[in-house]
RNA sequence: GGGGACGUAGUUCAGCUGGUUAGAACGCCGGCCUGUCACGUCGGAGGUCGCGGGUUCGAGCCCCGUCGUCCCCGCCA
């Protein structure tokens, strides 16, 4: 390659540099061979511009480039010239010039690739993610790519001008059960023992805080070797926040900041402040901890529903009534009410999506639940319910109607229109529950971790009854998405070892696992509490895409394989030997 | 761990009730072409129907198993 730096990105060009000798490098999108004249797209990370050969006035660029496939690698140097008015191309940014190639180099040759680059044609996950060298080259993985540094750049920016320190934490450290299953990396130096690869850095960064670094964050790689989803992957990446003397205002304001300063670096504005719901009104109004505010919350009609209703209904008495408004979607058709009867099937609720019918047998009824719903014309009203012999807790039949909720949201989005790309509604769900109960090994859970506060006012019930006991947590949600997690933690070593034993770990075990914990809260800890935030989900969300694989350069499939690399593999017995592993069943796959 | 969808040419897909030589489009290779931009046009090559077994006179199609990809439930303190 000549040692002529590029002069201009294929993209940029415009028609005042029109005259102009441009120097060029990348790769060819695709080739016009009209015979004696041939037209090429050039393109490096920042564009396409068409390069034009002319066999009669440069006999030899032409010839040169009659070799060009897709993917070749060249270096041009050449003029821009203004097209001529009907030859431009208004679909391309540089539609309205093009450049005269006078000198060409091919750089590389390349073997066809093995799906189209154009970004609309559509390519098998496996081959994408196989030939990932060539799926990055597409334009919306650039752009995405370009969008994630954009928003954790603002990020950084963002918690700088905030005082907060980005502090590196380590990633070979110390298994503790609860929670994900580990990653666990085996030492070579003490066989028999291992690592774990942090699920999220939740200890260090309070003993950062214990250590007086008063405001810390980093943007951290966590892993959990859990079943991936289209949202989940076994390793991904967090906003990781924590301060010192929080109060929970400090913290919403901290975090709304950051939102709107990431936003605003993807051109976005953001309503703030965020709606605060309490983890009750969350399940009560949208059946779900993740609200989605897009579409309106559902009305819960018990009190408006008559007995008789209610008997010939045939719905359970005591138990929540919850209708649906989905505007803007009107009448369902026959057809349309007949899908939703297989979503009804083989689930414990009752759907009634008639709500003409039930207007007719119910006037009164049908009235009062219209004005709580603050029902307009064209709404679609579906009432669920649980039906006579029903054993459910009233959060599960209103989770119930969270599902069809969203099923219906989602079912009619072309018809009520919220759910259209740019619309962001963002809220805080607080007042989480402290525990929950794990039916199968009969023991209380902590709902966010075991490091969270409970709340002042219920730490009297903490040991007697942890169903009363709710947590200073916080979700922040967008979308029906959960975006991060916090709380305010235990500051003082007493009231985390009442946490310990509430979940069931007495001293000596709490001491086993968290003692240096425990030592260092007595220390002088001072009050903290943080956050922390999914930055691969938050790229997607601004990105418009439905996976996070989208926004991750090298992501692993459902089964957790890396098709590039080939991810994990079996490793030589020498391998094994060295760490003081032996495998249970020695067989080799393939 | 469970449920569902998919697997056929390089790619995206079609392939009827099991029936003769498995198709299309795009891509690829070659010829022609001076204003194309999804260039056009003429010709050509390209298949372990994921893999293994079974049923059958006969399997891309039916059955069993297995591998892989995607989605969901469980799981994700």
């Amino acid at each position: 390659m000549p040692a002529t730096p590029r002069t201009h990105g294929c993209g940029e060009l415009r028609p005042e540099h029109a005259g102009q000798t441009v120097i060029l490098a990348g790769w060819v999108l695709r080739r016009r061979d009209l015979g004696a004249l041939l037209f090429f797209d050039l393109r490096d990370r920042g564009g396409v511009v068409q390069v034009v050969c002319n066999q009669q006035t440069q006999p030899e660029v032409h010839a040169l480039a009659e070799q060009l496939r897709s993917e070749y690698v060249v270096w041009l140097e050449g003029e821009v010239v203004r097209r001529a008015a009907d030859t431009v191309n208004p679909s391309l940014a540089t539609g309205a010039i093009e450049v005269v190639a006078r000198r060409l180099l091919i750089l590389n040759d390349a073997r066809t690739p093995p799906f189209s680059l154009d970004s609309e044609a559509p390519a098998s996950e496996d081959a994408r993610l196989q030939y990932r060298f060539v799926d990055l080259r597409r334009p919306s993985m650039q752009r995405n790519l370009k969008l994630r540094h954009d928003l954790a750049l603002a990020a950084r920016r963002y918690f700088d001008a905030q005082g907060f320190l980005e502090i590196e934490t380590p990633f070979l450290t110390r298994s503790t059960p609860e929670g994900a299953r580990d990653y666990l990396v085996p030492s070579r130096v003490r066989p028999g023992e291992f690592y774990a690869l942090p699920q999220s850095p939740q200890l260090f960064k309070q003993i950062l805080m214990i250590g007086g670094c008063e405001r810390y964050f980093q943007i951290v790689r966590c892993f959990r070797d859990e079943d991936l989803r289209a949202d989940r992957q076994p390793e991904f990446t967090q906003i990781d926040v924590e301060m010192s003397f929080p109060t929970l205002p400090a913290i919403y304001d901290l975090i709304e900041g950051l939102l709107e300063a990431v936003f605003a670096a993807a051109g976005q504005t953001l309503a703030r402040p965020f709606p605060r719901l309490s983890w009750q009104q969350a399940m009560l109004g949208y059946g779900s901890d993740k609200p989605d505010l897009r579409l309106p919350a559902m009305a819960e009609l018990a009190s408006l529903l008559p007995a008789a209703a209610r008997e010939q209904l045939k719905l359970r008495a005591g138990q929540p009534v919850f209708l649906i408004r989905i505007p803007n979607v009107g009448e369902l058709s026959r057809r349309e009410r007949d899908e939703l009867r297989p979503w009804a099937e083989g689930r414990p609720v009752k759907v009634f999506e008639d709500f003409a019918r039930l207007e007719k047998s119910f006037p009164e009824f049908a009235a009062s639940a219209r004005a709580a719903a603050a029902a307009q014309a064209g709404d679609l009203l579906v009432l669920v319910g649980e039906p006579e012999g029903g054993a459910l807790p009233a959060w599960e039949l209103a989770r119930q109607a969270g599902q069809l909720r969203l099923w219906l949201a989602q079912r009619f989005a072309a018809r009520h229109g919220a759910f259209a790309a740019g619309a962001f509604r963002f809220c805080w769900v607080t007042e989480f529950p402290m525990f929950e109960w794990d039916a199968e090994e009969k023991r209380w859970n902590a709902a966010h971790h075991p490091f969270t506060a409970p709340r002042e006012e219920d730490l009297p019930h903490l040991t007697s009854a942890p169903e009363k006991v709710y947590a200073q947590a916080y979700d922040v949600v967008l979308n029906g998405v959960e975006l991060g997690s916090g709380s305010i933690r235990n500051h003082r070593a007493e009231a985390q070892a009442r946490v310990f034993a509430a979940l069931g770990m007495n001293d000596e075990e709490a001491h086993r696992r968290f003692g240096f914990f425990l030592e260092a809260l007595r220390y002088g800890t001072p009050p903290h509490g943080g956050i922390a935030l999914g930055l691969d989900r938050l790229v997607m969300i601004l990105a418009g895409e439905n996976s996070i694989r989208e926004v991750i350069a090298f992501p692993k499939t459902a089964s957790a394989a890396d098709l590039m690399m080939r991810a994990p593999t079996p490793v030589s017995p020498r391998q094994l030997r060295e760490l003081g592993l032996s495998l249970r069943a020695e067989e080799p796959r393939r």
